[in-house]
DNA sequence: TTATATACAGACACTCATGGATGTAAACCG
DNA sequence: CGGTTTACATCCATGAGTGTCTGTATATAA
């Protein structure tokens, strides 16, 4: 039965492609090894030759996928003089990749639904926590500059923008898709970057990010 | 052993509230029914003289409470003539409310955390689909009496509602309460809704909620 | 060609949770 | 005061899932 090295990879990404699925559907927690494994099409011990037990798959399953929050983390790190404009691009960019990558939004659910013992939590909540703590450095800096309202402090936008976010793609989810994501989370976002900044209306519209169209 | 019916009724809360500090640590998948038991300080006997099993525990512990979504139901069903703040005071309400009340929050904890398969899961879906249903009356109404900005229309009003109350209560949570969910939902609800009727302050003062101080 | 490592399949023992059955002491009722 | 029901505790049989171990066929290297 030896297959080969490419034969052999070929069935551990079955494997992760199962997973994925399965942890979706059923949740970390209710899916067992058993039930990846023949959905992969293989036995148990194909899945034990390949990873060491269901936290190792989870793990696997994790550093192949990059959520929406890493992606804003990393598209948004490179600044431009506008901090809000960047933070703005990255997030619309991140909510559009999102809405049409199908195992971006499997992965966002399974690493949601972990439950709170479960060690790869650890990995969601890091990120959560460092988008939140970028996206009060960018408030911060926009503060300093003396871009943001004076009803607003840093904290205050941090928390305005760190919420619809993790609102749009909870919601979006949640509601089983039932509004265009991008779209609605662009108008909102611009409108919120708008209000934080006491403008009426959106920011200069110069810029390297996606065309709004 | 046999205890009175007050003593009987004593055990059956010790273990809703047993189970309702479990189901939220460990997640309704993995607790266990004897662990549930042991935390209650019965044995799996008095369990199953109270419930049928774990389903059947989990609907009682669903009923005895009220989640933030049918609270903002059942107090915005009251509608005054204008529909907007009507939902904006139920909203606020209901988080001042879900704010200080942590039986709630694990409640919401738990109902957010139940896997797909789950049978418990339907009411959370069914009363999340009621509220964005009652949000798009209110928003169809604000539209139809020309109170909406002409720039949304009332499912776009709705959607930024829906997100912005659902992202409260997530990431409220999930950021360990690190921001007032009260203060800052308030303050982020009127803008959202002055932003929606095109104003650029508040509603009117008038209405019997409560004050904003 | 032979030896060895690989990539699995299948069997086994173990744990753990479940649900039902049984035991039982106290409360309630006549 | 005796019988019955209640409110549990304890025990047992079952099943499901896990992890390990062994078997085995094949690719690959010598």
């Amino acid at each position: 039965m030896r297959r080969t090295k490419e034969e052999s990879e070929l069935t551990r990404t079955a494997i992760l492609d199962a997973a994925e699925r399965i942890f979706c559907e059923q949740g970390y927690a209710v899916a067992t090894i058993d039930g990846v494994s023949r959905a992969a099409g293989v036995t148990r011990g194909a899945f034990y030759w390949h990873f060491k037990d269901k936290a190792d798959l989870l793990g696997a399953l994790y550093a192949r996928s990059l959520l929406p929050q890493e992606q804003i983390l990393t598209t948004a790190a490179e600044m431009c003089s506008d901090p809000l404009r960047s933070l703005l691009d990255a997030g619309v960019a991140s909510l559009r990749e999102f809405e049409v990558d199908e195992g971006k939004q499997r992965m966002f659910r399974i690493m949601s639904d972990l439950t709170i013992g479960c060690e790869g939590r650890a990995n969601l909540a890091r990120i959560d926590a460092e988008l939140d703590a970028l996206i009060l450095r960018v408030m911060t800096r926009a503060e300093d500059e003396g871009m943001l309202h004076d009803d607003f402090s840093a904290a205050d936008a941090a928390v305005f923008v760190s919420v619809t976010i993790g609102g749009l793609l909870h919601q979006w989810l949640r509601s089983g898709k039932t509004f265009p994501l991008a779209a609605r989370g662009e108008t909102l976002l611009r409108r919120h970057v708008a209000m934080l900044r006491g403008t009426d209306r959106d920011p200069p519209r110069a810029g390297p990010a996606t065309e709004p169209a």
